[in-house]
DNA sequence: CATGAATGAGTCTTCATTCAT
DNA sequence: AATGAATGAAGACTCATTCAT
């Protein structure tokens, strides 16, 4: 039977379709009810192809991790920047970390869903977050709503609740990242608030 | 070893180490890093034990789920008849729902592991605690600590709240219960907020 | 938990029922099929009752195919005695061997099931037969419906039709053992017939 | 040995070559007796081998009894054309399809052997048979050799005769088909009791 | 006489991965 | 660049059988 390079074939498109297929698979079906084989059959290519472009399934799905990783700590590093400059309040850099994020889900829901919700490391990405929470706020303490709360628990607050509006929201497309974006802000960093009778 | 009834050998033993043994090794490792040969070599049994008792694998850890789904709700209900009753107030019921949670989880950290975070269809049960908080504060609107924002929002944003902090020091118990629910309640419930410079 | 003897247990008892299902389960769904646990469970004793009294499945199962053979072996003897004493044509004596047969397998359909029809050994028990055929046929050639066919061949036919007949009208006690008896005799060794047209 | 494809190898080959090792083991030691690893070291391969050609162990003999049953249900469609058109008397009829049959059975020894003789649905595929008989025999009532045997028992009786003359005489290649054929016809069929031309 | 509890020894099946073409 | 064909390594599950009580 035949065999060999197919017509019209190209290893860059292989890869690129292998890669989205599995993108899309794994942020459905997660890692391990992800088989190689879903995802060549996806991409119309065989098993060998896979291991042509990716070393393992298991390298694969690390590899997305770190890409999304990476990327999502660059809109940190720009933010950091212009905050440690001075050009930026921590209310606005949190407002824009948090819109920047989330823009950035918006953009790539399936890699969020495996990155930040499916990968058995996103802990580490997450405490990484909530610790640059923490220096922002520690620079300016007046920003947190309330002097009671330490400011590591309201960190893992914020970052919990991003999470969640992120799942429900965000990879769903139901809100825009702006408008949850301060909605956040309002609920963690509003100083209009209304009085709230018991 | 030979074949037979071990000495001293207690089959409802066995079954609750193996059940321990399974709880903490899903919570660790995972469903599916989870091998039946590695429950049963801690419980210190071998294979066909384990199917003395379960079933099979999937069946033991959707049983697994349904226990923690049922304890959880049934800490709602207890509250939402309090609530009904007019015995509490819609922030008295959110501490307290949120504070029973909490010990709950305290307790069973490893079950909550299984069940609140990694189980498939955690999700459900979440939807579901998010509709009660909605409803406890559509009674009660005045409750919240911004009328900007929707309750919906809100809702979602507790819960992941109550999630994140949970998995950081809840189940490795480096904060009570108590404390917890206070600061949460703190957060979204509280009228005395200082002023925020910005 | 109790353990030991229950009350009112009796061992000839236990031994005979566990017997009765265990053709009764053999029967319908065959050797493999057929597991311990099913057996003891109809018999509502445990599984180490069972290997009081057999010591093992496939012992019990070869234990029945003999006393199965033995029972139709036993038919044979006594009808062979007449046939030799002179008190018998060979006519008769197929009538005999073959109306007696059906009679055992119409009261132990079952056993017959197991011995007959599904014991890999079955087919000595049925060689046996057809040389008993044979010889009873060879002695009186003109029983045969034909002289061109081959008494072997023969034998071997009837004990084709035996075989189905009782499938399908002695199992299920459709027919009485007499009924079929004389219909196969009337095949086999009638003298009297009908010109055929074509 | 080593992992991936093998020197010189072709999949339709191992396909084909596991088939027939399949059919003969199963015909040899029946399907409980056959075990996957049998038919994969029969055939020189590893196991996942077999499961690239087939889904399962009860798949394959389910289906290898459709094609029995298909091969053989196809011979009677076309005698029963013949037979329809008045191409053809039921003697004839009777003698086509029984030899038909016989023949492929002779062709196919383990097939049949499977697919005849230890299939547990074997008995839907015989009563088709049966009630082809008793169709065509009805057609021609004279044919029957004996008007006082009713057509079902005949039928039923001719079907056991082919079985047993089948297993002895055709599987074992001791006689051929067109002669078991006449012997048939001629035990059933004969109007000219007793000599018989042939 | 009978049972509760356990196990040895398989047996099918799956899946990521790799070799030869 | 790509495929057809194959396999190593494991994993879930079953079942007859056997101790200890």
């Amino acid at each position: 039977m035949a065999r060999g390079r197919k017509v019209n074939s190209n290893g860059e498109r292989s890869k690129q379709l292998l890669l989205e297929k599995a993108i899309e698979l794994f942020s459905i079906n997660g890692y391990y009810e992800t088989k190689i084989s879903d995802i060549v059959t996806a991409a119309n290519v065989t098993q060998p192809t896979f291991y042509l472009y990716f070393k393992s399934k298991e390298k694969l799905f690390s590899d997305l991790n770190e890409e999304f990783k990476r990327n999502l700590l660059s809109i940190f590093s720009n933010k950091l920047e212009c905050l440690s400059k001075g050009n930026m309040t921590a209310r606005e850099f949190m407002y824009e970390f948090i819109e920047k994020a989330l823009t950035y889900f918006y953009e790539n829901p399936n890699l969020t869903k495996i990155g930040f919700f499916d990968a058995p490391n996103a802990n580490e990405l997450k405490d990484h977050i909530v610790n640059l929470f923490i220096e922002t706020m520690k620079e300016q303490r007046k920003l947190t709503i309330n002097n009671n709360i330490e400011i590591n628990t309201l960190a893992h607050s914020i970052l919990g609740s991003i999470e969640r509006l992120t799942l429900k929201y965000i990879l769903t497309k139901k809100e825009s990242p702006e408008k949850l974006a301060k909605d956040i802000l309002n609920i963690y960093f509003n100083n209009n608030q209304p009085a709230l009778t018991n």
